[in-house]
DNA sequence: CCCGGCGCCTGAGGGC
DNA sequence: TGCCCTCAGGCGCCGG
């Protein structure tokens, strides 16, 4: 589900609760959510006793690294792994189990009933739980040495972080050599660039005003530098806002991001573009939805230009 | 190698 | 109210 706003904004607020806490037992209802190790038992027994001393974020996985005592050493430290998928979301907060149900004893927010699905809770050494809620049960929980993590090849397959100052135009330009197909699907590939989904592909897409079907190998050096600027803009905004929260997305406090003020099609089939009043449109695109508006996101497009360049 | 299709799961929402 | 249908922010796997 979450997207890289989303994820960012999960890791920025895990990293204020959760630094140096120790996980003192693992609870679950769910235990395949659990890939690596296998075994249930086996994770348990790893994680107890295990203190965080990082969390970050590549793609959209977010991670954190453990040690045994006080100091971190990627050469025997582990890491665990969540990828939070379509419905998944890590909440920082207080429940009671009753009668097989998670029920939130303080906060408010936690009465949100997207944040009730909770399959798997990770009990911390100041009393708070970290748990993940997840509606649909695609989430995935990896536990992994740290070295064999980072020299893995699912996570050196994975593409440039959008949002860090080396992905430049001639980056960008770079990863699409030779890729073919709808810049829709292109674009949302983890292997070509890390962290965009579908909404954000919509947003990024209208943005640039380019049709989500043009393919990808005919987009001229304009068209390709308004997607760029289009990349770093919606998703530096998602993030600034907190994520989009109009479905199960949640912050680690239960509350909601608000980067639904600036969602301009997704979603918003039938209704005007806030740029030509043109009705917005949803096609399928390799099986997903794609919302676009067929007046500025024409699919021969000619004579595109951008601003400063 | 590339592409499309399906699977994993369950809940929400709309039509009747 | 209930039933049935469609849809859902991701991604791995399989077969053509």
């Amino acid at each position: 589900m979450p997207e890289l706003p989303e994820v960012q904004t999960t890791v920025d607020g895990l990293s204020k609760k959760v630094l140096k806490r120790t996980f003192i037992d693992v609870w679950s209802d769910w235990e395949k959510i659990v890939k690596k190790p296998k075994n249930f038992g086996e994770f348990k027994r790893i994680i107890k006793g295990k203190k965080i001393q990082k969390v970050w974020r590549r793609a959209k996985n977010v991670i954190f690294d453990l040690s045994d005592g006080p100091a971190l050493s990627h050469a025997e430290g582990y890491s665990l792994l969540v990828h939070q998928k379509m419905t998944g979301h890590l909440l920082i907060g207080n429940w009671k189990l009753e009668i097989g149900n998670w029920v939130p004893s303080g906060s408010g927010l936690l009465n949100d009933p997207y944040n009730r699905f909770l399959h798997l809770v990770f009990f911390l050494d100041n009393k708070e739980m970290l748990a993940l809620s997840d509606a649909r049960k695609f989430a995935k929980v990896e536990l992994w040495k740290t070295e064999e993590l980072l020299n893995s090849e699912e996570f050196n397959n994975l593409g440039p972080e959008p949002l860090e100052d080396s992905f430049t135009f001639i980056k960008f330009k770079e990863v699409l050599k030779n890729k073919k197909g709808k810049v829709k699907q292109v674009l949302m590939n983890p292997e070509i660039i890390a962290g965009i989904g579908n909404i954000y592909v919509s947003e990024i897409l209208w943005q640039a005003k380019t049709h989500p079907e043009k393919r990808v190998e005919k987009l001229n050096s304009s068209e390709l530098k308004l997607i760029y600027q289009s990349i770093k803009k919606v998703l530096t905004l998602g993030v600034k806002l907190g994520g989009e929260s109009f479905s199960d997305y949640r912050k680690p406090d239960g509350s909601k991001g608000d980067f639904d003020t600036e969602r301009k099609v997704y979603k918003r089939e039938g209704q005007k573009c806030s740029r030509c009043g043109e009705k917005i449109k949803r096609i399928k695109v390799g099986q997903r939805s794609a919302f676009f508006c067929p007046h500025c996101q024409i699919l021969h497009a000619k004579n595109i230009k951008s601003k400063n360049y």
